[in-house]
DNA sequence: TCATAAAAAGACCGATCGGTCTTTTTATTC
DNA sequence: GAATAAAAAGACCGATCGGTCTTTTTATGA
């Protein structure tokens, strides 16, 4: 990899951590030169606007909470092994703070961009959807395999799973404890075994 | 009331719409000068600085919410009713968007502000413990009426509710359409059910 | 109605915003 | 190692930021 690669990736790095604490608004180009120590020369030479970063780092977050799924999901079959897998990946992902800073990229874009910012929602809106169509897959294949009940909405025990993590992330990172992430995260589970045959 | 507290009341009531939807940061002077159609002395006349317009604001959003609980529980004594009214009351206002722009003004200050705005933050935070403290006078009256099966955690109740609703307005305003608030909507309706005596 | 005080306007301030461009430094390639 | 191309630095730009202050307008109370 180039020198120039190398640099360009840890920009994106740093400005990931960046946005996704303080926001697209709240977040300026001297703090992103302050976060990866170059001046503006140096981030303006690989990325022509701010906008362009954002979106690159914001790629760069929902990629790492992807490659966090697909890794804890890797050699499990059973649609409600998956889905228990899912929370926990969510919950641990989100209650570490080393791997990513400032919570879930998703949650904070959608709410940060409520109409300001197109290009990012519309990036927030692919992540979901793609989030969305995972959990989707996971029951509609569950209830093939009579894993899951057949009377299961997908689509609606998708929105509950996903609304309960997120909404139990937001309280967490209000308050700065993980109880009630966890707390969420424990209805969650007795809430995917109701969904067992 | 004197002109200037009318004049008062208008900017906090035009700079709440703004903030809610745009953000703290997202948000300049400029904007509200343009919502209240007044200039720059007219509002550094009745506040002193932009934190201290948007603690305003965001106090009055706070109280519409909660005048809005009031009212809706208003005669109503039973547990289960109290707990479903709220759940009722908080998707009826959100999906309404006459009444509050921009969603939950809790929900977008905890995302809002990570780190930036302690203040806002700590009002967020009060905000959020009323709600709590709201949904747990509830749930314990309700144990002790043996209106609600003892064997119910107030605490993670509360927080499932909460959790719940808010993670569902989150999706429902990221994708524009209140499907996903209604479905949060019905699961937590089915999940009262189960605290029923 | 008129004097006075308060409210609103708008010019003005330094700082910072995102972004450009020239210069200097550093990689890369022969 | 020299030539060259790329990367980074940093001076610079107009616009806008939050905020102040003086001036003008408007409400208020005798």
């Amino acid at each position: 990899m180039s020198k120039a690669q190398i640099t360009k990736e840890h920009i994106i790095q740093q400005a990931a951590a960046v946005f996704n604490q303080q926001g697209y608004a709240g977040t300026s180009m001297s703090d992103i030169m302050r976060a990866t120590g170059l001046k503006k020369g140096g981030i303006y030479n690989h990325f022509k606007s701010k906008d362009e970063l954002a979106i690159a780092a914001f790629d760069f977050s929902v990629g790492l909470v992807q490659t966090h799924y697909a890794d804890a999901l890797r050699g499990k079959h059973h649609a409600i092994d998956r889905l228990q897998t899912v929370v926990e990946a969510f919950c641990s992902l989100m209650a570490n703070p080393s791997t990513i800073k400032g919570g879930c990229p998703i949650l904070n874009t959608a709410i940060d961009s409520d109409d300001t910012h197109p290009s990012l929602r519309r990036k927030a809106r692919q992540a979901m959807d793609d989030w969305y169509r995972l959990l989707g897959k996971i029951i509609t294949l569950g209830i093939e395999h009579r894993q899951v009940t057949s009377s299961t909405d997908a689509q609606a025990a998708a929105t509950v799973i996903i609304s309960t993590l997120e909404g139990g992330l937001m309280m967490t990172q209000l308050y700065g404890k993980p109880d009630h992430l966890l707390q969420a995260r424990q209805h969650l589970l007795d809430y995917i075994e109701t969904l067992k045959i």
